[in-house]
RNA sequence: GGAGAGGUGGCAGAGCGGUUGAAUGCACUGGUCUUGAAAACCAGCAUGGGUUUGUAGCCCAUCCAGGGUUCGAAUCCCUGCCUCUCCGCCA
């Protein structure tokens, strides 16, 4: 959610950067909703004030062993016009909330212009893709003969589902091994264990809700529980109405957890292969710094993600998203494209951003900083260390060799005692 | 799944329906004392919102959440959520 004030302050401003992300602010609607909500509250909160003074005297009267009739017929008519003024204030306010609740987050200064991915800009390429002296082939064709088996999920449970055995299986496992280590041992990320099945109200705290509904998976239970569709959204609301120390920050969370997503609305978009499936693992890191810290921790978030591939060896860019391509909540969106001989392409393997205090003001994430006293929103960082399946993709089709079998990478051979190659 | 108890400030823990935003203790912060520290003593110590030039003042809300009763609710009633104890089941 933004800053009702920044809008109160600056409404034109605002309405001018949000332009870039494609959003047109009503503006006039607003003002007008805004200064309805003042005049009903400051009214709201006057009768009952009154009414407050009347009943104090009522107490001290009938304490005092006087007639209290005269008094609790000046306050008679009180109760029913402050229940009119309360009712009107709370439509009010759902209205305001509705309406403040669908405007997405400011984008940064450095966010480029445009409307969809292909406005976006390369920062920067690492790694030379391999030179191949075969056709490379695409990870479905590889995994076929693996045991990578899309026919065998849809018998279990439907279309956009994986099974994987043997040394396959292994090599995704060994994967997220490595990950885990690499942020928890080197990057300084606590590991967490998190719950994969969240209710609404940690939905609401970053974003997935209200807007986003259809992407999930709701569990047909009484309770309003749904299937999280990544680890952003137990790891941050941990934060979710807490108030945090100074000492405590930087906040860093690594966790490993599958996700799980609807896909409505991506019909017909990567139908083939492990790229686009209602269930993945990703190893998510999440950081919660103060707002001077945020930018900072979002390059250092990036290059965290990016030393897995670099370990990896796998080549890739970092792209800037544009602000037609920017999600509803992030300031600015740091996209990791890994290359895909497959597919010749490049393609995200991790998506990085900085939520600045949209995500923490949602949630009344805070700190108290020690200078004021005061507890302060947090800034919210986070980004996928990697998506495991994309990764797993990766792997196989950038280690592939001609007679289809996979050259384990150097850094995961020690998950997989000691196996330097995968093959049929 | 069955039976019972309970949810109050950072923590512990009081609270006859009427100056209770909330006793007391601990923790924390500042001060006095001390060569320094401890102890002792004194003082301070929630959050959100409104009004306002104001981090001054004033006002409103908040004792798990949502409803209700009442002139007035932390206190009474209903519903939900959560926690604890015992039994059953289970990894």
């Amino acid at each position: 959610m933004l800053d009702p004030q920044l809008l109160r302050n600056d409404l034109d401003s605002a309405a001018e950067k949000l332009l870039i992300k494609g959003y047109q602010l009503d503006k006039k609607q607003f003002i007008e909703l805004e200064a309805q909500r003042k005049s009903l509250q400051v009214q709201v909160e006057d009768l009952r004030s009154q009414r407050n003074t009347e009943s104090k005297k009522i107490g001290q009267a009938k304490a005092a062993g006087e007639d209290i009739q005269p008094l609790l017929a000046a306050v008679a008519s009180l109760g029913d016009e402050l229940k009119a003024s309360e009712q009107s204030l709370v439509m009010l306010q759902e209205k305001l909330n509705d309406l403040l609740a669908g405007i997405p987050n400011i984008p940064h200064e450095s966010v480029p212009p445009g409307k969809d991915e292909s406005d976006n800009v390369e920062l920067r390429r690492w790694g030379d893709p391999r030179v191949f002296d075969f056709q490379p082939r695409d990870h479905v064709d590889l995994g076929a003969e693996l045991g990578m088996d899309f026919e065998m999920a849809a018998k279990l449970t439907g279309s956009r589902y994986v099974v994987m055995q043997g040394s396959l299986a292994t090599l995704h496992r060994a994967l997220t091994q490595f990950m885990l280590d690499t942020h928890s041992r080197q990057n300084g990320y606590t590991e967490s264990y998190v719950p994969y099945i969240v209710n609404s109200d940690s939905l609401r705290g970053t974003g997935q809700l209200p807007k986003f509904e259809e992407d999930l998976f709701k569990l047909n239970t009484e309770q309003d529980n749904y299937l999280i569709p990544t680890a952003e959204v137990p790891v941050t609301n941990i934060l979710r109405d807490e108030i945090i120390s100074a000492d405590q920050l930087p906040f860093k969370r690594v966790a490993h957890t599958p996700c799980f997503r609807s896909e409505a609305g991506s019909y017909g978009r990567d139908t083939r292969g492990m790229i686009r499936q209602h269930q993945f693992e990703k190893v998510e890191l999440v950081q919660a710094v103060s707002s001077e810290d945020s930018w900072r921790a979002l390059d250092e978030l990036t290059g965290h993600a990016e030393g897995i591939l670099q370990a990896l060896e796998l080549p890739y860019r970092v792209v800037n998203l544009c602000g037609g391509d920017l999600g509803f909540g992030s300031a600015k969106t740091h996209d990791l494209e890994v290359w895909l001989p497959g597919q010749q392409a490049y393609r995200e393997i991790s998506s990085c951003s900085n939520f600045g205090s949209f995500q923490a003001r949602r949630m009344q994430a805070r700190w108290r900083n020690p200078e004021t006293g005061k507890p302060e929103l947090l800034h919210t960082i986070n980004g996928s260390g990697l998506a495991v399946g994309r990764a797993l993709v990766a792997v196989m089709e950038n280690y592939q060799q001609q007679d289809g079998s996979i050259v384990v990478p150097q850094v995961l051979r020690s998950y997989m005692g000691g196996l330097e190659k995968i093959s049929a």
